[in-house]
RNA sequence: CGCGGAGUGGAGCAGUUCGGUAGCUCGUCGGGCUCAUAACCCGAAGGUCGUUGGUUCAAAUCCAGCCUCCGCAACCA
């Protein structure tokens, strides 16, 4: 087997709705180090794909009126065109709506069956059908989802279960023997807790829904996500096919890139399955930050948090997002994405710093040689410090990568450039330009200052793979002088290598202006879904009839009292007035109101809601609102001008 | 005592594993330069590292308590 191979993977995201900057976040992530290695001389295996089976497709799919295939295809080319722009290099996609993966999930189960780690049992439990998930007595809070608070049911069904429980110590000594398989390594903990808390057997199959794979010998289950979704990276490799040469070439996996929430799955379920077949397990498993918007909350449209990677594209190029994100958030931390940041990483990092100095520099050998610099050189002292700082950068890039820091990675090449930029003002080549006895001096000087940007550009092509090729073209160094390898070695670009000042990299943009474009761009994009298709429903939300809206019965009500709900951040209750008495809502309000402002007011209430109790709190009913945007900006609707009773129809 | 994360110059962050002169980017002020995308380079001001106590020759870092902020849940009917 060659041993000199990378295989490294993204999650396999679920297509429930449209890819966004936070799939790109991760995916940008993998294809760095995948790129990484391919320079290194890895064979590389790069695999991506989508995760399409379960509930939550099937119920969506439904609300467009479509089969589940027919919506994730539409939302799986998507991600396709995402990664397309995004320059991602993925060496595989993969569906789990594929044929060969389905069969090998197949086997898969049968294998673990015979084997006995797979079991048909009864699961009798509290069962929650939004969460999907099954609760016992005790983790109940007040006989409620714990996850969600809704309304649970009792419930007996036949289903095959995972033997999880019998790989607590085996998977303790696995992070024990292994300690960096969990990275970074704060979460490890956390793993380790989970497990001493005592690991149950885990329900593998489903018969509430039947948008999965089904199993082979019970057709009444199919495969729920854990044993679809977590063996794709091995079936992904030909494993369980007739051709499983890729899975004998690259399995185990080098490293899984998770996203932090998912890092249980990836370190408990999926190496106890591994183990359960005699499987080798992954060599690492690296959990990464969330990116979070603006001032830490999620994304707001009302905010103007424009975040559609497909915009951004456009507007600053493939490099400057994939920059962006690899340099401003320590992998493994959370961070957050703002308009403001990203403009200022690409005004002073890409245009100032790096563009700037390519600019000069190529500017100056125009200028002053035409474009070729002469052969005659004249080295001073001053230019040691300079070529030592350049030679010992891959040394200090790679140290980074290894451990997947991209941002240290980054900053230290940025420090290089800085070098760069400052030489020449230690040298000041447009003095140099004035005597032609200092010409050789002159020659020295740029070359040197080509030989460093030759380096830069080598090791900012992980990252930066258009832009790297942009600086290599305007340098006339070919392809042979900036193989990885060639990143540490001085003085490798030949006198005749044709030198010319090409277009601006990274031109500077007007941060106010840009910003309030960005707005305007936004809110044209919302008049424009607002408009458009008056007639037809939203997407994503399937049509009602008339009967179905006449059941609801809404009335207007004058708020007689309104006071914070006790222990509660979030509730107000409400006293209300609908015409024939008086009944007790509590709203989510709290936030955007204060209880003294809205007595006296007169509100829409839906009167024939299933009551339900909240924080303690019997809730008749529900109070009409309107939210723009991911619940950042509510406003209660009022009916001041209409009289109390009125009914809504 | 719900789980988790975080408090470091004006802003945003690194440093905390393994204690040893407080670091980076942006901003501000002053200076230099004119090759370059009004970019670049140098200098300065500005921090009792949330707080209290402990360990230590020495604490941003280790220990204990407390305060504050954020996410999730409890609680958006």
């Amino acid at each position: 087997m060659n041993k000199n191979t990378f295989y490294i993977t993204t999650p396999i995201y679920y297509p429930s709705g449209n890819a966004h900057i936070g799939h790109g976040y991760c995916t940008i992530a993998t294809d760095a180090m995948a790129r990484y290695k391919r320079l290194q001389g890895y064979d590389v295996m790069f695999l991506t794909g989508t995760d399409e089976h379960g509930q939550k497709i099937e119920i969506t799919a439904a609300k467009h009126n479509v089969s589940p295939k027919e919506y994730v295809d539409k939302i799986v080319n998507q991600f396709k065109e995402l990664w397309n722009l995004l320059n991602i290099s993925n060496d595989k996609f993969i569906r789990t709506t594929d044929e060969y993966h389905k069969k090998a999930v197949q086997k898969i189960f049968n294998v673990l069956y015979e084997k006995g780690e797979i079991y048909k049992g009864k699961y009798e439990g509290w069962y929650c059908t939004p969460c999907e998930s099954f609760w016992t007595d005790n983790q109940l809070k007040d006989k409620k989802c714990p996850d969600c608070g809704r309304e649970v049911k009792w419930t007996e069904e036949e289903a095959y279960f995972f033997k999880l429980s019998n790989y607590s110590d085996k998977l303790l000594r696995l992070y024990e023997e292994h300690p960096d398989f969990i990275q970074p390594e704060s979460r490890k903990h956390e793993m380790i807790n989970f497990i001493k808390s005592g690991l149950n057997d885990l329900c593998v199959t489903r018969t509430g829904f039947k948008w999965g794979i089904p199993v082979t010998f019970d057709s009444n289950h199919v495969v729920y996500v854990w044993l679809d979704a977590l063996t794709n990276y091995i079936t992904a490799m030909g494993f369980g096919s007739d051709n499983d040469s890729d899975y004998k070439k690259y399995w185990p996996a080098d490293v899984h890139f998770v996203g932090k929430e998912i890092i249980r799955f990836h370190t408990i379920i999926w190496p106890a399955i591994l183990m359960a077949l005699d499987l080798p397990l992954p060599k690492q498993i690296y959990g990464h930050g969330w990116l979070l918007f603006g001032d830490g909350t999620k994304m707001s449209k009302s905010k103007g948090n424009v975040v559609d990677p497909a915009i951004l594209c456009k507007r600053y190029g493939v490099d400057a997002i994939r920059y962006f994100l690899l340099r401003e958030i320590p992998f493994g931390s959370d961070g957050h994405f703002t308009n403001e940041a990203l403009i200022n990483r690409i005004n002073f990092d890409l245009a100032n710093d790096l563009g700037n100095l390519v600019s000069r520099t190529t500017a100056m050998v125009q200028k002053y040689f035409g474009d070729t610099i002469p052969k005659t050189h004249e080295s001073a002292d001053i230019d040691l410090s300079l070529i030592e700082e350049a030679c010992q950068l891959k040394q200090k890039v790679e140290k980074h990568m290894d451990s997947f820091q991209f941002s240290n990675a980054l900053s230290d090449i940025w420090k290089l450039i800085s070098r760069a930029n400052k030489y020449i003002d230690e040298t000041t080549p447009w003095i140099l330009a004035k005597n032609k006895e200092q010409y050789s001096r002159l020659a020295c000087v740029l070359y040197n200052l080509c030989e460093s940007l030759r380096i830069v550009s080598i090791l900012i092509k992980p990252f930066m793979p258009e832009t790297s090729c942009k600086i290599q073209d305007q340098l006339g160094a070919s392809n042979n002088i900036c193989s990885w390898a060639k990143s540490n070695i001085w003085g490798l670009l030949p006198c005749h290598a044709n030198i010319k000042k090409g277009e601006t990299l990274f031109p500077r943009i007007d941060i106010n202006k840009e910003i309030e474009e960005l707005n305007n761009l936004l809110s044209s994009n919302s008049n424009k879904s607002e408009t458009q298709d008056k007639n037809k429903n939203i997407e994503g939300i399937a049509q009602v009839s008339i009967d179905d809206f006449s059941k609801l019965d809404i009335r207007v009500a004058k708020v007689k009292h309104c006071e914070a709900v006790k222990r509660s951040k979030k509730l107000l209750k409400f006293l209300l007035d609908d015409g024939s008495g008086e009944r007790t809502v509590v709203s989510g309000i709290a936030k955007f109101y204060q209880p003294e402002e809205l007595i006296g007011k007169n509100v829409m209430v839906i009167t024939n809601l299933k009551p339900v109790v909240l924080c303690g709190v019997e809730s008749c009913g529900m109070i009409l609102s309107a939210v723009y945007g991911d619940d950042e900006d509510l406003k209660l609707l009022f009916a001041n001008d209409s009289p109390v009773g009125s009914k809504i129809c």
